[in-house]
DNA sequence: TTTTTTATTGAACACTGTTTAATAGATTTG
DNA sequence: CAAATCTATTAAACAGTGTTCAATAAAAAA
């Protein structure tokens, strides 16, 4: 029986190592620009060999990906500490802020890149989870009398795509022309503006 | 003269075949599975000859880039008929969700696609003169006694970051699982709500 | 000790973007 | 008109891609 454990460890590392290796040049170069052979090379192995551990390609992406939604839930949740819904709200959007800024490769094998086929698998059902966590929250805010008459799931919903607005507008670089600001201030300055519209509501 | 005019023609018509062939298949099946061969085989022509008119396949997505900038700037234009300001500033936000609905391949070239190397090219100055237009309605607005004490450029953003967000989202369907509802129909319920945010600003 | 399973490899297949030498055709020049 | 030049086109080649697969060696089970 030890032996078949041993057999099984041993998987399981060859499988942690093609994934070590494949994060690194996933986050560095981009899903289009990382090729099996890049990966296998960089741990001295055939690229063949790669095949036995995963499906294909993809199936290493989604891995990464829902590595990147564990890591983007678990800073969410951290903000379980403060009370006050609201003030809650308004942190979970600076969390997703400051992931695009400081997990930016991340960010963007999560929320941008294409290849992640139809929205399936475990990884989507974390991003559900990140969702349904948010709109929690805006309903604990509406339960204490904030964003009365507004539909909670729309509401969501808007908040989602501010931020990912944000956020996708900085990874893809798209706004240093007209904005001649930093863009991690810009950032912070347009979730601002934002707050300051709903502070009364 | 007439003879070079005439080959001027035939190089032009040419080169619009080209632009033809490529537009129909990359709004079709996206940058990457997009090929040079397919786009040559298509009109009968040979790869190697599509490089006697592109640089390389960048280039043609560049001029499809530029095309689809047109084209949005046009519909931008279009509202200036709208007298108040406010109006304009709220038909804006629809004209881009509307555009992101019915030309989804352009909005992903456009705004999704990362193959468009840095900001650069006279399709990002159309870019940008769409968001100068975006900023001179805002403008108009706070003229007016609207947005009162919110930093221009800043709102701008927001603006810009929350329609592109919902946009995005819409774009790569990341959000049919928990939303429910028809993704036209968020898209549509996310604006009003924000909407309803600044009625009265 | 055989048999079977497991893990690995290198070669092959069918693609990709791009370059280039050869080529045929048209145009211009002597 | 003939020779030289320019223009447009092509097939072949190069280096790369994801993926498959027969061969193979090593380990485990029979």
């Amino acid at each position: 029986m030890s032996i078949a454990k041993r057999k099984e460890q041993e998987k399981i590392e060859m499988h942690k190592r093609i994934l070590d290796s494949a994060r690194k040049i996933f986050l560095e170069k981009g899903y289009e620009q990382t090729s099996i052979r890049n990966i296998a090379s960089a741990i001295n192995y055939s690229p063949g060999s790669i095949y036995f551990y995963f499906k294909d390609k993809s199936e290493i992406f989604h891995e990464l990906h829902k590595e990147g939604f564990l890591l983007f839930l678990s800073q969410m949740k951290a903000l379980d500490s403060i009370n006050d819904p609201y003030e809650r709200y308004k942190a979970l959007g600076l969390v997703f802020i400051r992931f695009a800024q400081k997990h930016t490769d991340y960010y963007n094998l999560m929320f941008l890149v294409s290849e992640t086929g139809k929205a399936e698998g475990e990884g989507f059902q974390i991003a559900q989870e990140a969702i349904e966590h948010l709109s929690g929250v805006i309903q604990q805010c509406q339960d204490r009398g904030r964003f009365q008459g507004l539909h909670n799931k729309h509401f969501t919903f808007m908040t989602l795509s501010l931020v990912h607005g944000i956020c996708s507008l900085y990874c893809k670089d798209r706004m240093s022309g007209f904005f001649e600001k930093s863009s991690e201030e810009l950032m912070l300055h347009g979730y601002e503006t934002f707050i300051a519209l709903i502070e009364q509501k």
